[in-house]
DNA sequence: TTTTTAATACCGCACGACGGTATGTATTAA
DNA sequence: TTAATACATACCGTCGTGCGGTATTAAAAA
């Protein structure tokens, strides 16, 4: 393939096809060779030359899916008018109402069967989504009186760890119902810190969620 | 090597080998070959022989890993004499006051490192544990009022996916400082669910047993 | 402007290691 | 004597990766 004048339009191409591969048939079974075989033309040594292993392109993937999602966390940490229950309310919320056919959706994708896809969101989940996002809201929670705990960070790593990974359709392909009923149970953990962050609009619109996502595949 | 009359000692080495080499290495970054270099003679046929692939014996690995955890939940699970509740407490009781000597926390392993390991665990706590044991007990516990919820399943999974995932300290490396604070929050989320299942003398136990895992490494 | 230079986008082959298999052989129990 | 089994040996195809080379570019020098 003749170069590129733009190596960044390489690279997000190249991150196109691995994101789909990974998805569809998992890390450790998607070769570099089946990466370039879904590029039309790039070699081998383009690849290499763009990223310096194959773990290294999971990583961009990974970053690349968070992305969203992170400034989504950074906006609503960074607003100057919510109170911390507030703002972890608002977090759930768009979490909840995230249009549907965005490309993490329409990739079908399995992370119950991607061991290192899991781990990746795992990690972030564990090393950034929590001290970096949800750690500073519950610490204002804390200043303003509207959340009470004695560990911070302990709570933030455990709430975004159920949110993040446990209620995640990614990685639990669970039925409709299924999804709520989690939904429930992580709403009475909530209200068992005292954070009332589910209301009933925010229920209705996670059936419909549910069931959007389970007509896709 | 000589053919051996008992094979199940042949595996058994085969499979000491690699739990040894998976914790110490991480899964992917031991090859077949490294397990027969720790064997003693014995070769690659041999292995293939009682293992049909590299993944299988990561399978098995993961099941011994498993099995004495598993023995000690089917056993209060099968308990007549206590109820729901006070099962619930025992496991926890038991699982803070297993031995620190077990081969486990010999390898000083390092799950965070280790996607495939980490993903078994995952797997067999979603998989395996809610459902078969912890799931049962709390049937039991809503039939003789001892706990109370409309989710039973939902419960049993988030119950233990925090103990089982987010308070190992085979996953999480945390200090004793962070491992006890874990444990405050999670005592507060089952006193949310209504369940009050740790007493003071478990977190005395807990911040000891921090404490020799430490001095391990 | 033209020429030179240095960086870089990309090619493609070759390598060593890997997971896995086919086949052979010796030992055992029936 | 036979069939099964516990291994050994030799080999295969594929993988991730390194590397020498080439063409294109932008910046510096003329």
């Amino acid at each position: 393939m003749a170069r590129n004048k733009h190596p960044e339009e390489t690279v997000s191409l190249i991150l196109d096809a691995a994101f789909r591969l990974f998805m569809e048939k998992g890390y450790e079974r998607t070769s570099i060779q089946d990466i370039i075989d879904n590029l039309g033309g790039l070699s081998k040594g383009a690849i290499y030359h763009h990223f310096k292993s194959k773990e290294d392109i999971l990583v961009a993937v990974t970053d690349r899916m968070t992305e969203e999602s992170n400034r989504m966390l950074a906006d609503i940490r960074d607003c100057a008018d919510l109170t911390g229950l507030e703002k972890l309310k608002t977090i759930f919320k768009k979490s909840i109402s995230r249009p549907v056919q965005d490309e993490i959706f329409a990739a079908a994708p399995n992370l119950g069967n991607n061991p290192r896809l899991l781990y990746s969101i795992f990690k972030e989940t564990i090393e950034t989504a929590a001290p970096d996002y949800i750690l500073p809201i519950i610490r204002q929670g804390i200043l303003d009186g509207t959340i009470q705990t004695d560990y911070p960070s302990e709570l933030a790593e455990l709430i975004i760890l159920a949110a993040n990974i446990w209620m995640n359709p990614m990685i639990f392909d669970d039925s409709e119902e299924k999804t709520f009923r989690k939904f429930m149970v992580f709403r009475q953990m909530m209200q068992g810190f005292g954070l009332d962050v589910v209301d009933d609009e925010m229920l209705d619109r996670l059936k419909e969620l549910a069931s959007i996502y389970h007509k896709n595949k």
